[in-house]
DNA sequence: CGTTGACATGTCTGTGCTGACATGTCGAAG
DNA sequence: CTTCGACATGTCAGCACAGACATGTCAACG
């Protein structure tokens, strides 16, 4: 139930928001992080007001609705910031294929590391060139956006270390072509 | 719908198995990869059936049913398996938090990300022990589920690793309480 | 013979999320 | 004056998932 927070803690930094505006921040900072939708975060605004944890504080053109965090929607803010243990992402699709690796032959199996390794070098690449922009900017959200940068620098780059390593696991494990594996057979008795 | 891959997957390792079967290697071999609950599973195995991407090969006591792929399904699978590109997990809880942190005084945020150091420290330790116990297993079922653990081995440590520098970072920029700036001016030029 | 625990299948409600749809306002450019 | 794009709010259907509930069989132990 994180989009509830994420919007709380958008609006307490803000100071004051509508949807629309939050909705840009979701789109532009929280894009990588936790992706919101409009249906989703309009909902979400209703049920925080229903709940008074945040209130409308101005209504201006075209509908727009300012809201504002209430004082009992800052208390639960900052519960769930430091008091809630974060919760691990249990499901990664990549490791559930991994585990299903020895099913394919073992080239195959070894093509799809080595691309994983590439794409998460693709995507290391990708964020240095954020770090390059970023250099220039300055303050609070600065800081902590560069912390959250420097943690995708820091997965992509593990990731692919990975992937070419269990890659080549898979390379010395299963010397492969078939030529080999009367050699395996003669070499070892069983399994 | 990763579900009935993992499902389709496992029916391909095993040559057939039941629905209860099935629950078992998710609840163990599973768990911390993609997990799925009893109500999923069958449902999901009705859904494969009828898709005609399973079928069931025996029918024994106690209402038990035997499924096993069929063709049409392990092409699915394998098209899955090696084709489809795996999807990024999106969401991540704990760089939310970090992008919030700015909310809080820095002190309670370097707490909070010396908190997040050690549990993923703790993680790391679990999963050594784990990679013990396993080092007389053979079989490629040991062999994937090793690269599988290396890769979490290599998350904790990252992670570790990356929430004690951020808490670092965070002590140099804002050195806090004001009667401790200027020891600390005076004792570090830098760094 | 009765109880317990493992085996075994299924349904239902609620929630979070996605994507599509629906509706309307306002300012600026042509 | 019309049209277009940004602003702005909302609903709805459908899927994945979690957790609870419901039902029943079979083997083993006491």
């Amino acid at each position: 139930m994180s989009l509830r927070h994420a919007a709380l803690g958008l609006l307490a930094l803000r100071g004051e928001a509508s949807g629309y505006d939050l909705l840009g921040i979701f789109n532009e900072s929280l894009e990588h992080v936790w992706p919101a939708t409009q249906s989703q975060l309009y909902t979400e605004l209703g049920k925080l007001t229903d709940a008074e944890l945040v209130e409308v504080v101005a209504e201006g053109g075209r509908g727009r609705k300012a809201y504002a965090v209430t004082e009992a929607g800052r208390k639960e803010f900052e519960h769930w910031l430091l008091e809630e243990p974060p919760t691990v992402n249990r499901r990664n699709d990549l490791l559930l294929r991994v585990f299903f690796l020895g099913l394919v032959p073992s080239e195959r199996a070894q093509e799809f590391l080595r691309e994983r390794a590439a794409a998460s070098a693709d995507m290391h690449e990708r964020l240095r060139g954020v770090e390059r922009s970023l250099v220039t900017e300055q303050g609070s959200l600065a800081v902590h956006g560069r912390l959250a940068l420097e943690w995708g620098l820091r997965f992509s780059r593990m990731q692919s270390e990975w992937a070419t390593w269990a890659a080549e696991q898979l390379a010395e494990a299963e010397p492969a072509p078939a030529a080999q594996v009367a050699v395996r057979q003669a070499a070892q008795p069983s399994e």
